[in-house]
DNA sequence: TAATTTATAAAGCATATGCTTTATAATTGC
DNA sequence: GCAATTATAAAGCATATGCTTTATAAATTA
């Protein structure tokens, strides 16, 4: 069942049997959104069923169990992720520049409809119940951010925007930051709040700049 | 009932009917330590039951529901808190100094027995269904760390330890790193990634410093 | 001792939970 | 049209949940 998560589009050669009334890839994107506004546990398969506009057994036949539901979620979350937040920044060719525009990027990626973090982030903490799947994700997630900010101040070194050695725990501070503005996006900090921490991080990013740059 | 929450020794005069078998503070004090190791929402009244070793009426009779007790420990909680990490912040005479012994106790602090995090920063992410009565506490304590944080940097500052003008962004700063930490620890994070964490806070700290102090 | 008051243990209650089953509807190749 | 195959809706299942009730035990004052 799990090969089928995905084939939104009825394949070239119809399969037998009676076709699916939904498409999964629209459904997934739902629960996903559910998952990530409420969190997993909170999320019952009542309101998913609910919410999804498809029955409970549906839900099951295709994606099997609800922990199976929210690894698949969590898989098209680190693609949209990808492509709006971590992507750009890995890609970029400019530095200090490339991390900035990330922080501003994850500002809004975080408090969009009604603000909801970063899912991944969120699934730190959620309690202490998490799944191995769901530690290696987290952690995984955690080590990318810190290389990619490691990379990039790395590019802002060799562009000569800034002359720092201790790369690493610069990357450190900055993931430190990126983990702190969640929880408190997460914890319905004001805009205020969550403004003062952005402003904290471009200072701090200003002050490795180079006067010559 | 809810007056009568940590009268665990006797009064004076003996009140009538039969005296309570248990010792109220220290009940809570289990309680504390449940909610902060699993979290409200996965710690269930069976498991209180069972890990307090007191009976669910007996539990309901004295705290009222399962929120109510989860406030007790909250305060209690507030009141740990603040004898091991804030109060000293707060009460220190010194300025850099504070802050850096303010880090290095919250690391103990945050991954005794088995890396719990800081059950308020945790309560922020546990999920969105939070009472408002939660929100105000969280809220409160992010305010409450932060200008701890910030009245340090002053003192350092008229300390001549430290010489810049812009305390609140470099209190923000600090308050994202205590927030980061936490849900990194909660999270499950290696030793050595928490120890980078702290290494960047002590790094910037350090950066802060005047050369001549 | 009797009457009163409070605490406790065990069972009970209504509802919710993740998941499955049963019956039926919709499509296929023949 | 007919068997085969898959999807769906609704009901069902075992268990868990927060909280309450009932019966009884242990202390008080009189």
């Amino acid at each position: 069942m799990r090969e089928s998560v995905g084939n939104a589009p009825p394949p070239d050669t119809p399969t037998p049997g009676r076709p699916r009334r939904f498409d999964t890839a629209a459904v997934l994107e739902s629960a996903l959104e559910l998952f990530w506004k409420r969190g997993y546990h909170t999320t019952t398969t009542r309101e998913l069923e609910r919410y999804l506009g498809v029955n409970q057994s549906s839900l099951y036949n295709v994606f099997g169990t609800k922990q199976a539901l929210l690894d698949a979620a969590l898989d098209r979350y680190e693609t949209l992720t990808t492509g709006a937040l971590l992507g750009p920044l890995e890609d970029s060719e400019s530095g200090l520049q490339a991390i900035e525009k990330f922080f501003s990027d994850l500002a809004h990626w975080v408090t969009r409809d009604g603000r909801r973090g970063c899912m991944l982030i969120n699934m730190m903490a959620e309690d202490g119940t998490a799944t191995e799947s769901i530690k290696r994700r987290t952690r995984d997630y955690r080590k990318r951010v810190k290389l990619a900010l490691k990379d990039s101040l790395q590019r802002a070194v060799a562009n000569g925007e800034v002359a720092v050695d201790d790369l690493d725990q610069r990357a450190s501070l900055l993931l430190g930051m990126v983990l702190g503005y969640n929880i408190a996006a997460r914890g319905g900090a004001s805009k205020q709040e969550l403004q003062a921490l952005l402003g904290a991080v471009n200072a701090q990013l200003s002050s490795w700049r180079c006067a010559q740059a």
